[in-house]
DNA sequence: CCAGACGTTGTT
DNA sequence: GTCTGG
DNA sequence: CCAGACGTTGTT
DNA sequence: GTCTGG
């Protein structure tokens, strides 16, 4: 679950939303960002009084593994588990992130459809989840690497999985990032589902199964005959 | 003591 | 089927 | 998450 | 690094 979303919001915006110091790096508009990709991620500066976006791998490797890991990336990390898993544990502590996204993908499958669906906030305004990140330095290249957390879903979301994103609103992102907060206890309460009332969800093409297609179609309502598809059923 | 695992999703 | 790459 | 490859020897 | 299994 959550292994395709976008982040196509202006890097200003982004900014002044999520209160990181403005920088300049490559910025392109991201339809399709896919595990293995960078993400960008909002974390505290050394001495934690100021913010900062870094652009991340999107597949967490754990600081003590000997190699990058290969085959399935670790793209998410379960809430419930998240303190005590030896792979987690140290960055559930220490390094925690926002992973900024304004949307992200879903497949939908019965018999014989897999469609993606793209779901939003109904406002569509951009939104954070819930990450942690790992420094890694075994090898020639060091790596910077972040997995995005899952919980249980709202009812919009248990449509399509047993699982979605946790996404933090600004007061519980502050809480998130807080270096001073260690204890699970005080954590593991902010990662709920999201109320489904702010979300949609929209059918749309097979476009966004193609990693190689980073085109804004890829989130354009998919017609079939007529009507688009919305959550109506 | 050392060796080997350390994850999620979904599927069985 | 399973693994790798994006 | 999905798509695409999945192999060797020998020759160019 | 830390935990589990043997």
């Amino acid at each position: 679950m959550c292994g395709r979303y976008t982040l196509r919001t202006e890097l200003k915006l982004l900014a002044e939303l999520y209160g990181f110091q403005p920088i300049s790096l490559p910025w392109t508009p991201r339809y399709n960002i896919a595990p293995t990709q960078l993400v960008a991620a909002v974390r505290l500066s050394a001495d934690a009084s100021s913010r900062e976006l870094d652009m991340l791998r999107w597949g967490l490797a754990p600081s003590w593994a000997k190699e990058i890991p290969k085959g399935r990336p670790m793209i998410n990390a379960r809430a419930d588990t998240v303190a005590e898993k030896p792979t987690f544990r140290a960055a559930f502590k220490r390094r925690r992130c926002l992973i900024l996204a304004d949307g992200f993908y879903e497949w939908h499958q019965d018999e014989e459809t897999k469609e993606p669906y793209y779901i939003r906030m109904r406002d569509e305004r951009p939104f954070a989840m819930a990450g942690l990140w790992e420094h890694w330095d075994k090898g020639p290249q060091p790596l910077e690497s972040a997995t995005i957390i899952t919980t249980a879903p709202n009812e919009l979301m248990a449509k399509f999985h047993h699982r979605m994103p946790v996404i933090l609103d600004p007061d519980l992102a502050d809480v998130w990032l807080d270096p001073g907060i260690e204890e699970p206890e005080e954590l593991l309460p902010l990662l709920k589902p999201y109320p489904e009332e702010q979300m949609e969800a929209y059918v749309v093409s097979a476009r966004v199964n193609h990693v190689k297609d980073d085109s804004p179609q890829c989130i354009e309502p998919w017609k079939d005959g007529k009507a688009e598809r919305t959550f109506d059923w």
